[in-house]
DNA sequence: ATACAGTATATTGTAGGACTTTATCGCAAA
DNA sequence: TTTGCGATAAAGTCCTACAATATACTGTAT
């Protein structure tokens, strides 16, 4: 990426002796993110990958913050994030600790992230794809009885300008996300939209990497131009098998990009 | 502008006179909450709702604190919350503002507990339902696939209990919940089991309000049990139709429950 | 006049310390 | 065994100071 060396002036980082392994490892700040953000990725991530069991009781606040070398205010403006989204639960007296699996959030856009920025487990991965398989064929049908002349339209420019870019550039990945949510839009369903966006967005960072591993495995815009045609056309069981197809293919493309080399 | 009184020492919490609601109006704390949380709701609602609209710049942290009278750091901590939901976006010298409807995350579980709480729009009722239809079906056509005869065993016990104990009752509404939740596990899907669990137990709470109004507007177990034999007799397709029936029949009666007397 | 670079400044971000409230745990009494 | 109460540990709230950062402005060169 971009190269932000020099960082001279930084003092707070010097903290960097290693304590107790198995403990509180420091903290690693990413580059331009805020403190707790940081701390609350790295956290979730240890969570979500059962590094940190269920029902984990983290230390007290004071004594965490000391060992992470950060303050007792960041420290807890992390856990607020981490509690907002469901991984831990706090009260007075009986401490922090890591919720129980079921209350995790895991459709949370964030968390998403986080997870497919670590590398999410295969199993998780064929939840999701399973989950998608269901929601958005249908939202594609509904998009098919709901959808406008002008969002027929947006879609219809979307798909010409990923034609013309091509998903390996930036323009082109930006126009198929562009599709996908004015489909979605159509759909009128503010509930259905939500989720499938925030799946897609999560799905969409592995696009990227996608294109490191095979070079364009295959032409995405015929799949497109059939869910369009059946959504243009208003034919709710085109649009059904047209996303159902579309999913499918995307299924085998992340399982290939995941795939150890 | 403010009624900013005399502060004689701390007794914040007397300060429960009502103003102006459009400007910042003062905090009042639910019972066993806790301050930044009660705050984090009512902002939420107040966003949900329009109150608030999109892009609305909220004031400085140190004024903002001090208009509704709290500490900074309590306000900070409820704008984390509502930032890991999506609906506020923080940043140095811009400020704090709030996000874009499209960033908002509609399912999480909080979200649609306070939407609940204040009397959610028909329009998002309709919404959520709809997406239920969508999947909950689907889920327990997967339940029917791979449950296991320990699950069977507990929903089928989930089933008694509520059948002896009836929806008026804690203890039935408790097994009634035993009962999904046990269905959803079948799934054997976590995705499917986050989306799903977190609009029930949003759903659940108004379940409590149905009560008052109606009494008992129908017997539910036997479309309770209708959806038991399909899932037990390994019938996808039965426990599709069964659970898109009993859907319907929530739908009906969520909408008695929320209409005005 | 316009564009660009550098600086000023408002606002959030982080730090650290003091005090309050809450709920858990242990002990004693019934 | 159960109930009540008190000690106490931990999060919750408050306060103040300072650092980092992105916006806005300002001046200079093109």
């Amino acid at each position: 990426m971009r190269g932000e060396l020099e960082e001279v002036t930084m003092n707070r980082q010097i903290k960097n002796f290693s304590l107790k392994p198995g403990a509180g490892a420091l903290i690693q700040q990413g580059n331009g993110k805020r403190l707790r953000g940081s701390l609350a990725q790295q956290l979730a991530v240890q969570i979500l990958t059962g590094e940190l069991p269920e029902g984990h009781l983290f230390p007290g606040e004071i004594e965490y913050a000391e060992q992470i070398g950060i303050s007792r205010s960041a420290l807890r403006e992390a856990f607020r994030t981490l509690s907002a989204k469901g991984l831990v639960d706090s009260r007075p007296k009986a401490g922090t600790r890591v919720s129980l699996r079921r209350q995790w959030s895991l459709l949370d856009p964030d968390l998403l992230a986080w997870q497919f920025e670590a590398e999410p487990s295969l199993k998780f991965l064929h939840d999701l794809f399973e989950l998608r398989m269901i929601v958005e064929p249908n939202a594609a049908e509904l998009a098919a009885e709901r959808r406008t002349e002008e969002q027929v339209q947006a879609m219809h420019d979307a798909l010409e300008a990923m034609a013309h870019h091509g998903l390996a550039t930036e323009a082109g990945r930006l126009a198929d996300q562009q599709f996908h949510m004015v489909m979605l839009e159509a759909s009128r369903n503010d509930a259905v939209i939500a989720l499938a966006s925030s799946i897609m967005a999560a799905i969409a960072w592995t696009t990227i990497y996608k294109q490191r591993k095979r070079e364009l495995p295959r032409d995405p815009i015929p799949d497109h131009r059939a869910l369009f045609d059946a959504v243009a056309a208003s034919d709710p069981r085109a649009a059904h098998a047209a996303m159902a197809e579309l999913i499918r293919l995307a299924l085998i493309d992340t399982e290939i990009s995941l795939q150890p080399d």
